[in-house]
Parts: structure tokens; sequence; C-alpha cells
DNA sequence: AATGAAACCTGACAGC
DNA sequence: TGCTGTCAGGTTTCAT
């Protein structure tokens, strides 16, 4: 489900609304697809914490965690300060709410705040994950937004294979998903299939421009909603609506009015304009 | 080493 | 109404 720009309106949303508040206790279902460390390994690092903060790394939300209030001389567990890790997937939601709201199908996590309200995290596909890590977690890539011309080449160039396949390559560049690299690819003028090998300097410059000015108008507009997507205070994105190619097969190009196409690639559906993508 | 297909899951929707 | 097939914003694993 969510992009960049998607967890990164998420995160922002749960660090307003969480940071400084504790977790007093955590209920845990009995799917194990979510969980990527143990169940015991998760309720003993998430209770009895302080949220310091809530931050993005890639497609995963970060909760940076001290010890809480309950400890006032830590003990061996509790000493170092934690991070949990979450994972959206395809589907998965992080909702902040009053414990009195029935709990939705698919819940797997239930975080009991110290301000007495809840953190759920839903998930039907069950393709998000849930971990809990010291202090340093570090998903590997490079931030989008971060990356500079010269080292977002070097990414890239001289690789066979197609450049949308890099782009989705979160061990490249961290963050990118199906939506925002059709979307850049169209803004830099190049097909998804094209070999990053075969690239120019020059568009490649173009094509670095594209994806930060596509993920930053993105977060900007609180992400694009396109099912039910919706940050943490439940409000929906609005960036589909500048969507330029995806989810636009057969409709006219806004530049040239040629049908958009839509082709499987790497098994994902990839958009793009056959005339002004080459 | 590198690519593509399949698998992991459920839900929504279109068409019959 | 209900069945079947298709698709989904992600990632990992397996076979070629």
């Amino acid at each position: 489900m969510p992009e960049l720009p998607e967890v990164e309106t998420i995160a922002r949303g749960l660090n307003r609304r969480l940071s400084g508040d504790t977790i007093d206790s955590v209920w845990i279902g009995s799917r194990p697809q979510p969980l990527k460390s143990s169940p015991s390994a998760i309720a003993s690092t998430l209770e009895d914490r302080r949220i310091v903060r809530v931050h993005r790394a890639g497609k995963h939300i970060v909760f940076d965690l001290e010890p809480g209030n309950g400890q006032r001389k830590p003990s061996r567990r509790a000493a170092r300060n934690a991070q949990w890790i979450v994972h959206l997937g395809m589907t998965g939601r992080m909702v902040v709410t009053d414990p009195a709201t029935e709990i939705a199908r698919h819940t797997h996590l239930i975080a009991k705040l110290g301000s007495g309200r809840e953190l759920r995290f839903i998930d039907p596909r069950m393709f998000g994950k849930l971990s809990v890590h010291p202090a340093g977690f570090d998903p590997g890539g490079v931030e989008p937004l971060e990356v500079g011309e010269r080292q977002f080449v070097a990414l890239f160039r001289g690789r066979k294979t197609p450049i949308k396949s890099a782009l989705l390559n979160q061990k490249l560049l961290r963050g990118v998903g199906n939506i925002y690299a059709d979307e850049a690819l169209f803004r830099a003028g190049i097909r998804p299939r094209r070999r990053a090998a075969a690239i120019t300097r020059e568009q490649f410059r173009k094509l670095h421009q594209s994806v930060q000015e596509v993920l930053r108008e993105a977060i900007a507009l609180g992400g694009s909603s396109i099912n039910d997507y919706v940050d943490a205070d439940g409000e929906a994105g609005f960036f589909q609506l500048q969507h330029r190619v995806y989810g636009r097969e057969g409709e006219p190009c806004l530049v040239c009015r040629t049908a958009i196409k839509r082709a499987v690639l790497a098994g994902r559906s990839s958009h793009y304009c056959p005339k002004c993508q080459r």
C-alpha cells in the first residue's frame, strides 16, 4: 500500500500524536505472519517504554524508544534504547484510537498507551512486518530525498536490469515504489523497460531530479489515496490527482495526447507514454 | 550475477 | 445472488 510519501505522512502524524507518550502493555494476536521478532521480544521491548520520536526510514516506520517512567534504574533488557520497526506492506495501517473503538478485523497488535489511548496495527493481507531492534536499525539503501546526483548515478550505472526494477530495488534506493517509479520515469522521459546501462548521463540527471520532485510533491499533498489509504489522523492524501501515468491506461498523455500504455514488468503494472518516454 | 515468475495473503470489483 | 477471474501502493524466494 504505502510508498515513501505515504509512510512519511503516517510517521509524521504518529510522531505528532505519540511522542512523549508511553506504552504500558501490549496485546499480540495469534497470526505469526506479521511478526519478524518473537512475540515475547516484541512485548518485552515495547512494554514500559517511552516513545521518544516516530520517523521514517525507507518504507519503514521507526519508533525510537527509551526506558519508561516505571524504571528509575533500568534493568538489563530495558537498559538500552530500542527501536520498534513497522513495515506496512500493502495493506498495513497504524491507528491511534480510543479503547472503546471496536477492534477491526485483522488487528494484529494493540499497544495500550499511558495517555489512555491505544495504538493498533491492522493488516488484512499480512504483508506487513513488525520487529524490534536495538537502536541503530539500518534498512540498507540510500534515502532518495537525500542522495546527491553523483551517488544517484553511481547506484544505477552499468546495470543491465530495467531501470524501473532498479528504482524499486530497496537495497539501492529505499522508499520508491510502483506509483512513484512510474511517475518519475514519465517526468524524466524514460521507458520503464530501458536498461539502466543504456541511460545517458543527462537522462540520469533528469531522473534524479524527477524522483525527488515527485516524492516532495506527494509528501506535500499527504501521499496518494488509491483505495483506503489514510494517514494517522484518518485523512486521505491527494497526490493521486496529480498522477500523470499511474492508473491512466488508455487515457491521453497530458503532454502529447497519446494513449497511456500499461505493461507488466517484474510482475508489476507499469504505466508509460509510448511517445514521450523512450 | 542477474532476471523473472511465483509465493505470501485477503478484499474489492467486474463480468457472467 | 453468487460464482469466477483479476487486480492491488510490497518483498522474498526459487528456478532458470
